[in-house]
DNA sequence: CTGGGGTTGT
DNA sequence: ACAACCC
């Protein structure tokens, strides 16, 4: 909303130290017993940063390589292994080969396909955005989220405190939560998050909890994997020091870490010391300054959301291309899965209005250097066609590709290519329509969307409660009535849509059984995929995705369906079969696990977690919606099994369930522990409902429902 | 034998 | 268009 920076009002007693720093690091917080206002006076910032991501995600779709040491595999390099491979010696980025040498047994999954692990990371920003709308993403496996809001919320509602997690550098017996009252209550936040992203995506990852997204980050990492790190004020110069060299300064990289050695500047004390003044000689004021409060600790930098990507791109590389047909033809298949792609996200219509190509030479000497790079807009009826799914969009951008690649590479000259490149970028800022078909696609979005996420978070929070507030069964309905009638929204035409609890019910016994119908239809679809053939993916030249769309579907209406109906439709194999060297592993390897929990879809031999070195020993598991009492009872340190038996009535199909957006997921669980009003959908809305309509275009501009039937008709 | 993405700033 | 940063 637009009064979301609604605390300056009052006057804030922290922004001013900041810019003339000539002191020494702790910004003293005293947020006091003396001020018992409100008034937020220090931010709350979480990091979270996921265990060996991609190695997570191809665990959770072949739970057999749990026990394997396993690397992920891009080219020539291992980009992340899971922690039985790091027992034997594999680290991140090790070259294949040595890390074949240190561990004979490692298992290769090939990781340059990063469909899924893209998906799973959508997922998980998209749950913590359902709790907080400040989530920054940084990579694919980490992100900040700025609970400062949460915090003060929960200020008011206790005063029993106590933390979460390890305490960088201390005891949690020996230090008193009540002196560091809002880190505490991060703690927490933090904690519940954890448990969120275990229980819904069965996923694992660590927390740091501190003041600024550079503390969070540097702490988040002390206690691997599965733990959290809460940084108090008074440590803050202890950590940085810790650090030793500057290059380990998230935003001192490699050149700027160069140019400090130049100065003599190597360890991060030596920066904290060097003036002002010689710094602002290299690097210019701004910098000089941001680089000096880095050293120091110092970091105001916001939380800013991330929203939808501002660019897609997709690129291959490879030891040699030096003919202009493998140019195109390489640049056609980037641009196939490229568009895609941009199909799958463009659920709110965004349409690039840019498109650049991007080579990399081969030179001996400088070989990592040289990008090169030319762009060019696209014009309106080309986007128009791209994001409406038309076949010949492709065949123009090709040859917009081709274009600007002779204005880099000379057409008789010889050249030796090891990357090419292509992206869309200049996504015009989403306009929201004031329109019901507005509220609708909003629905459909990331969740990023500012308006959906503030709606989200506001319903979390009452679903949430705070520690000692043991949340009523009233907010629990209004919560829950406020999600359905987004359902009810969704599946029904304004003429329908009547008001009443019933109604909403209906529409979400129908939303499952269309789910239902879908994902069930495709277990039978698929299986006994090809052993993937060693080289690409995609063909050559393979058919544009429209092909793959079922003859009778509308593009548009594709659009509004949900990314992973999308994916099904689009792919109903979804060429996912496990590399021959998994196979060896384990014969019983299913050609393709769908790409969500459930004890159907993953056998769950152990709980996500649970076979984990332990995590922290306060870590409990409080689901939202359960107003915990206060958080001094925190030694329910057993784990409860996440991500098999997490109260899923026994009539809903997990898998129905899994499907379902992660904060509809929370908002029927939380009904469901409360026997509230959804438990009486009725188990057997299998699909009797009668498709009715089939006017497309109609159905396309009204509401979802016909348009959903259609696909998904029993038939 | 260093990938396949992203963002911001100039 | 590129360089820097992040993972």
């Amino acid at each position: 909303m637009e009064n979301s920076d609604d605390n300056s009002d009052e006057e804030n007693e922290w922004t001013t130290g900041f810019t003339d720093v000539t002191l020494e690091p702790h910004p003293a917080a005293v947020h006091g017993k003396h001020n018992p206002q409100p008034t937020p006076t220090h931010r709350v910032i979480l990091h979270l940063d996921l265990d060996c991501f991609y190695a997570q995600v191809e665990m959770l779709r072949n739970p057999a390589l749990r026990s394997v040491p396993l690397g992920i595999q891009q080219k020539y390099m291992i980009v992340t292994c899971n922690y039985v491979a790091r027992e034997q010696g594999v680290t991140k980025l090790m070259s294949v080969v040595e890390a074949q040498q240190r561990c004979p047994q490692l298992v290769l999954l090939r990781g340059e396909d990063l469909t899924q692990y893209r998906d799973m990371s959508y997922r998980v920003t998209e749950l913590l955005t359902s709790y907080c709308p400040l989530v920054e993403r940084l990579g694919f496996d980490e992100n900040y989220v700025d609970v400062t809001e949460m915090v003060e919320r929960r200020l008011t509602q206790t005063n029993c405190f106590s933390f979460q997690g390890h305490i960088y550098n201390r005891s949690v017996a020996g230090t008193n939560a009540g002196d560091h009252q809002r880190l505490a209550l991060g703690s927490h936040i933090a904690a519940e998050l954890r448990a969120a992203m275990d229980s819904t995506l069965g996923l694992t990852g660590c927390a740091g909890v501190a003041t600024s997204k550079l503390l969070a980050k540097l702490v988040s990492g002390t206690f691997k994997p599965n733990q959290q790190t809460i940084l108090l004020p008074e440590d803050v110069d202890d950590i940085m020091r810790q650090l030793g060299g500057l290059r380990r300064v998230p935003g001192v990289g490699h050149q700027t870490s160069k140019r400090l050695q130049a100065l003599g500047l190597v360890s991060v004390q030596d920066l904290q010391l060097c003036p002002l003044a010689d710094l602002v000689k290299e690097f210019g004021a701004p910098t000089a300054q941001r680089l000096k409060n880095l050293s120091l600790g110092i970091d105001t930098s916001p939380v800013t959301p991330t929203g939808a990507p501002q660019s897609l791109s997709d690129e291959d590389s490879f030891k040699k291309i030096s003919t202009a047909k493998e140019v195109l033809e390489k640049t056609q298949d980037l641009l196939n899965s490229l568009v895609e792609r941009l199909v799958f996200l463009n659920k709110d219509g965004r349409q690039p209005q840019t498109f650049r190509l991007t080579i990399r030479r081969y030179s001996a000497d400088n070989k990592w250097f040289s990008r090169e790079s030319r762009q060019c807009p696209v014009p309106h009826h080309i986007g128009q066609k791209i994001i409406s799914g038309s076949s010949d969009a492709p065949a123009h951008l090709v040859t917009m590709a081709m274009k600007l690649f002779h204005k880099m590479v000379e057409g008789s000259a010889a050249f030796h290519l090891t990357l090419l490149n292509v992206c869309f970028t200049n996504l015009p800022p989403r306009v929201p329509t004031a329109t019901g078909k507005g509220a609708i696609t909003s629905f459909f979005t990331h969740g990023t969307s500012p308006r959906n996420s503030v709606i989200m978070s506001q319903t979390q929070e009452q679903l949430s409660g705070g520690p000692g507030h043991v949340c009523g069964s009233e907010d629990v309905e209004r919560s829950a009535q406020s999600v359905m009638t987004q359902h009810h929204f969704l599946m029904t035409t304004p003429a329908e849509s009547t008001s009443g609890s019933e109604t909403d019910q209906h529409a979400l016994a129908a939303t499952k059984s269309v789910v239902s119908s879908v994902t069930r239809g495709r277990q039978g679809v698929t299986c006994s995929t090809q052993a993937q053939a060693e080289h690409d993916s995609t063909s050559g030249g393979g058919p544009l995705f429209e092909f793959r769309l079922p003859p009778n579907v509308d593009p548009e209406v594709f659009r509004e369906l949900p990314e992973d109906i999308q994916r099904e439709l689009l792919s109903p194999a979804f060429p996912r079969a496990p590399p021959a060297s998994c196979a060896s592993v384990s014969g019983d390897v299913p050609a393709r696990r769908p790409l969500c929990f459930g004890s159907d879809k993953y056998p769950a031999p152990h709980p996500p977690a649970s076979q984990l070195p332990s995590g922290s020993p306060s870590d409990s598991h409080q689901l939202p919606g359960r107003g915990d009492s206060p958080a001094d009872v925190r030694s329910c340190g057993g784990r409860q099994a996440p991500s098999s038996g997490h109260g899923v009535p026994g009539d809903v199909d997990p898998t129905v369930f899994s499907e379902l957006p992660p904060d509809v997921q929370r908002e029927l669980m939380a009904a469901w522990r409360q026997q509230k009003p959804v438990s009486k959908v009725p188990s057997s809305v299998k699909p009797e409902r009668k498709p009715f309509g089939k006017d497309k275009k109609a159905a396309a501009k009204g509401g979802q429902q016909n348009n959903l039937y259609k696909y998904f008709k029993p038939g």
